[in-house]
DNA sequence: CATGAATGAGTCTTCATTCAT
DNA sequence: AATGAATGAAGACTCATTCAT
């Protein structure tokens, strides 16, 4: 089911295939689910709960080190994702189709709170004092954010396209680590005794 | 049309409710265009015509000083934007559905080139010596790119939920202003006289 | 029109199509006949007229001996076939596609009408005390009939597989003939002098 | 759906009225067969067994004397169409409109081969030492196949516009068999002994 | 619980017919 | 007279949903 709606989309995936693929009958999906939407909520629900539960909650939030506690949370997330890629690939494509706002207006609130507060959770208790100070640390918070948000996005956009039956995923995770150093050089403020006046 | 498209995808998008919101009659739209899918190609080189006029032929890329060229960028893409929403929404939902590419594979070539010359554009021809020297170059315009990226998106989003009509575009592009300058403190190389080392 | 009626049948005939060949502007059509019944009505008549007078009032009603007036009427119809088949292939696409006894059934009937008096009027004074005495008269023009009929529909049959460009001819009426003088072999009386009883 | 095929022909048969017709829901029948075309040579397929299995394979071939396999060839015939006129009727239409070949070519060549066939057969092993000798045996066999044929049509089209209950089929036979009886006076040989002097 | 045949509103598309120009 | 853009009913076909078994 994850699988279907998440390859076609809502409007497109198709029960039948759903039945087939189960190996039950029409019937049951309908005897269990009463409609179409009423799965797809199912489905979305369960995914969030996943992502929850063995994503979100396993974040390591007491580090200070913004670059430790990322390095840490892409590695926990690279781990939830293999052990179960459904989830995540059913919530992508929820959001990109726009599919959830009008079906399910409640979970897709839920989904929002969901992320927004995770972000947060992400950024809180950062030790902002190592961050360099003629920027506003929201700002570097932000520029942290999209830096890993785009390196993501086109690091899986390139992924699609190869088989992932052993993959490398050491140089993948080494390129994170250079980004994350570089964010580390940009951002914080400069090592103090290295410090060219003690400004 | 656009609309139709743009919100529903290629699949899911309703003839029916094309001529509905047009006002014409159900025959019109197939004695202009033969077939659903002449009409989604039509479309898609509609927006992409648009786009290359109103937006991409429209860069200064002779400016060498990146932070003045994408200040400019990003005003000209606000404007086209505000003249005419509907291509730019059509080719996100275009690009991220996927449509494209089994549809009007000629078209999504073309795309795709599009978008690699404009990125290629954008970043050519800057004054990579202005940069820091510790982070590799193609490192700092990928993180230029993707906090513009990342900023654009987000305040595009914060947008959609509000009534646009004498909206205060100027507090937007400030915004914009200090995103930019924040990245000019962080990736250029401290000015000369002030240097604290003269490296 | 007769062309598109004849090869499409009434139903799937096309008024595009022969507004697109007759070179004039959809509007005519439907100006000069109100519908597209009336344009087949009109094709109708105007077949059954041209029939009437081409071929059915040439005919010689007047020669006594069956099988000289069948052979002037083969060529009579050949003649008339080759200087306008279409009115010929027409009728004999409505008659095969059954499209006549609904749309206009008034023009059916005369057409059956036609044929019956037509087919009367072939059979009409001939001089049956030519004809063997031990079958009855009636019997023995039903054989003559029907072997006419299909001689012709297979002889038609065999010649819509064959570009007619320079076809032999000659061989066709030769083939008739020898049909001709199979029946008067097998109907007449005995020639009277020749006869073994000098009956 | 035999009789909307048989009266319609292919193009112009409509799914709708067969579901209307049927009493089902426009969805089964697309349920049983994938498409209209696939309808449509099911139901030539079934026709085709159905003519084989009740008419052809009844026929006695073993019966030398053509004027006695006539006779049961009609009543058999005769009683396969009476059980079940659609079969007959559908591929009397399918043959004239020629929707088969281009729709299912294979099943046009068997049903072209099985006429071929039933056609040798009817006339194989017929003792054509009886026939005259003035007259080529081929042309004899034609003249036989020419009047059976037009006899039956005509019949069969007057028979349309009655009410068959309580037909006299009787008289129908009576006429057939002086059908055959007029043939064999006309083509077979005068009987040996009594020649040309004592009849 | 379980099945899958049955339904009918909805899909894209065609085409005879009308009407403003 | 003449055009062709515009209409809408009808075409084949799909699919979420129901219900008798």
């Amino acid at each position: 089911m994850l699988k279907e709606f998440a390859s076609h989309g809502y409007a497109n995936a198709s029960t039948n295939r759903m039945v087939q693929e189960a190996g039950i009958g029409k019937g049951m999906l309908f005897y269990y689910f009463k409609s179409k939407e009423e799965l797809y909520r199912y489905c979305l629900e369960y995914c969030i709960d996943f992502i929850s539960s063995e994503y979100l909650a396993q974040l390591d939030l007491t580090e200070p080190d913004f670059m430790i506690r990322f390095k840490k949370a892409g590695e926990i997330k690279m781990r939830a994702y293999l052990q179960n890629p459904l989830p995540f690939l059913f919530l992508a494509s929820t959001y990109i189709r726009r599919d959830a706002p009008e079906l399910v207006p409640d979970l897709y609130q839920r989904l929002e709170e969901l992320t927004a507060n995770g972000l947060k959770a992400m950024f809180a208790n950062i030790d902002t004092s190592l961050f360099r100070q003629d920027v506003a640390p929201e700002q570097i918070i932000n520029l942290i954010r999209w830096a890993i948000d785009g390196w993501s996005s086109e690091t899986i956009a390139a992924l699609e396209n190869q088989d992932l039956t052993d993959y490398d995923w050491d140089s993948t995770f080494a390129e994170f680590d250079e980004l994350l150093s570089a964010l580390r050089k940009i951002l914080y403020r400069r090592a103090a005794h290295g410090d060219c006046t003690g400004e």
